[in-house]
DNA sequence: CTAGGTGCAAAAGGTTTGCGGTTAA
DNA sequence: TTAACCGCAAACCTTTTGCACCTAG
């Protein structure tokens, strides 16, 4: 997979303006996480750049989602005591996190919801980030 | 901290409908949990719990906690990479986690947002559980 | 040229597991 | 009586770190 000039230089921006460099290795994961969209943990990511880019190390793909997440073009997913995931969505979204079938879904939320919920904050409270996520079942699943 | 005769009831009646034991250990996690409901890590539970039971080993800690969660009187909080914490307040509510203090706060939530919230996922998907986690700034530490 | 990034291997840190002995029901 | 639970120590697994080499700017 290669990255469209598009999403290169929306990468190269988002790194220079938060003081990172634009490496071979952080382009890569990065396309790696535009091409498939389904919520990879940092260990399928690393099995996934592997397969064009065998000399990446484990270390390395940390260090490049860590960098990706600090640029802000992508998001870090969390289900309890899980591992990590990676998310290449900026949409305003929640997660939907299936125990049935262990997959992942985005949920769109309007920007309604959000403000609602950060109304329920006390006064002088500001809020940098809101996750949201649900368990439950969906509707494969369900009996 | 010694268990009320409410709580006591409450604590045996949760364990047996779900299968489990009501022991000397989960007992007095719960009352750890009860005490100082600050959302502690498992480690500050085990620091507490052995203050009056100098004998109970982290890893029953772990159980008890796991024991506790299995029965609804316990949720489990996770913030990011962090180590998983506890908290003995079941209403429907979200926490907030201030990065300049580390402190941690319960956000009550009504049921209508919790509803809206629901609405937005895809038909025949259920929700068992929907965690809410605002990182920011409280009031203290706002510039 | 040089600060920042990479690859490797080892360490860290929270959580789980295996096992022999104990206990609630 | 006996399945579940406890305490201890070792294992596990994801993530981080230290260090020598490399590379983007």
């Amino acid at each position: 997979m290669q990255l469209t000039q598009e999403y290169r230089e929306k990468l190269d921006g988002a790194l220079r303006r938060t003081g990172q460099r634009a490496t071979r290795q952080r382009e890569h994961i990065f396309s790696v996480l535009l091409g498939k969209r389904d919520h990879p943990t940092a260990d399928e990511v690393y099995a996934r750049a592997r397969a064009e880019m065998p000399s990446i190390s484990l270390a390395t793909v940390y260090n490049c989602l860590e960098a990706l997440s600090a640029s802000g073009l992508v998001k870090q997913v969390n289900f309890e005591r899980e591992p990590t995931r990676y998310c290449a969505n900026l949409t305003a979204h929640a997660h939907f996190y299936c125990k049935e079938s262990g997959e992942i879904q985005d949920v769109e939320l309007s920007e309604q919801i959000i403000d609602l919920l950060k109304s329920c904050l006390p006064a002088g409270h500001t809020a940098h980030r809101i996750d949201i996520a649900f368990d439950g079942k969906c509707g494969e699943c369900d009996d």
